[in-house]
DNA sequence: CGGGATCCACGTCGATACTG
DNA sequence: CAGTATCGACGTGGATCCCG
């Protein structure tokens, strides 16, 4: 895991490794979907998440979610009552941190990726 | 690509795509790594790069540069001259503006990684 | 020195079908 | 409604060898 711990002599490379792993987290394809709906509401369902991101398969929205309760970042919150039971999820306050946090890259992605993908073009594809 | 263009109406999704884009590009295993060192010099030539980021392999380091040449993040300079001839990366301003709107993430990971990987140890590994 | 070509292992993602 | 099981496609990453 441990990318860069030599030569640290006077510059940066403060600690690539965490980043990366917080990369490992967020790049997964559902996961900044997730946190965007999540974001927006207090606590959302299964279901309606399925139905609000496009796309996704169970499955996907499964693994994705498991994952994230697992790394803290998600509360899953069964109701168990009557038949029709639903499982709510929401942001733990990690998770919410976590958000914020990338709100500097989002804004980034935001006002730079048609920059990226006009740089792209020449090369055909 | 495109992951949520739809229903948008009241809440955000503003682009999840834009980032996604940016997430795809910084989440290649070596990028980090690169970043780190270029925004820690002015320019550093491929064998700098590939001996101060231990465990990748050439290969990786070229596929790495190449692709991020491509998205215009880091700039080529091939040094024509006497044999030993060395080629010199070092970031964009386009590339410098992102490694910027990264320390957010890059902060929120060195001092919340370790709550989530504690987080996950419950579950055995 | 600075790469590219090839082959292979592995993980992610997707479609489909099935279960509590 | 909320998932899990299985399979297959694809992409990333690594090792090795070769080239200008």
């Amino acid at each position: 895991m441990f990318v860069a711990e030599r030569h640290v002599r006077s510059r940066p490379v403060r600690d690539v490794c965490a980043l990366q792993a917080v990369l490992a987290i967020i790049s997964n394809k559902w996961v900044p979907a997730v946190f965007e709906h999540l974001s927006g509401a207090t606590e959302l369902s299964y279901g309606d998440l399925y139905r609000r991101i496009n796309g996704a398969s169970r499955k996907m929205l499964s693994a994705t979610l498991r994952n994230l309760v697992r790394d803290g970042l998600v509360q899953r919150s069964p109701r168990t009552g009557p038949p029709p039971q639903r499982v709510y999820y929401r942001l733990t306050n990690l998770g919410r941190s976590l958000v914020d946090s990338l709100d500097g890259l989002h804004a980034w992605a935001d006002s730079h990726v048609h920059v990226i993908e006009a740089a792209r073009q020449p090369r055909a594809d």
